[in-house]
DNA sequence: GCCGTGGATCGATGAGTGTCAACATAGAGG
DNA sequence: CCTCTATGTTGACACTCATCGATCCACGGC
């Protein structure tokens, strides 16, 4: 695993900081957070727009502005299924960040990234 | 472990999700990034200012702000000895972070929060 | 007590961000 | 084609943030 040295085994380098940031900045919005959270733990580990809209007190473009904002930052990806738009969570990608923040000890083993319930 | 449901179990809720998001948006900045890397891989697991100021280049200020702000977070603590001040990571704090991105399955075990090496 | 040094705080400024209303786009169904 | 519904995009505005120079505070040494 050429990806995941974790923080605190030796000091970042400084455009790995700069991708790592980028994705805890993305997360860094408890609108934002909230909704990779909606989205990971719905049913079939994807959630259409019209799902998570109504649980925020905030117009639909800026849900949708805040969706694109995790899009872009390789934390969800989605899907357009005849009206709806679907939203997953990149496994990976938080995986990734987890390994980072983690002890070195408990670092994901791969087998587990991809497979997800 | 009442603290850590993690991230794809529920969704979250507003106050939490309000608390985590703070913690990841003061590492949503690469030099305060890198700055946790720094404290938490150097010798003894503790650095004082002067060993970080110089490796960025930015003025004594703005570091000292950033380390403020990982204070303020929870990611860092600092003591003051004699003339100089030094600054340790917070391990529970990532931990925590860890533990939420993580699958569920690979939930961090209690006996690793508050001990480390 | 008086400096000198390591850090923190203050005030200002330019860049970035969250939010919305208004508009644009994409399928579905007539 | 036309219209309706579900989403994305744009432009604008207020607010926050990263950064700096100047200043202030805490210690240690004289």
């Amino acid at each position: 695993m050429p990806c995941c040295p974790p923080l605190g085994r030796e000091p970042l380098t400084q455009d790995w900081a700069g991708d790592l940031s980028r994705m805890f900045k993305a997360l860094g919005d408890p609108v934002r957070l909230r909704l990779v959270s909606m989205v990971a733990s719905h049913a079939g580990g994807e959630a259409c727009v019209c799902d998570l809209t109504p649980a925020f007190e905030l117009s639909q473009p800026t849900i949708s502005h805040h969706l694109k904002v995790l899009r872009e930052a390789g934390l969800l990806e989605c899907e357009r299924r005849g009206t709806w738009v679907f939203y997953r969570v990149v496994p990976a990608a938080l995986a990734e960040l987890a390994a980072v923040l983690g002890p070195a000890e408990l670092s994901v083993p791969d087998s587990l990234l991809p497979a997800r319930s």
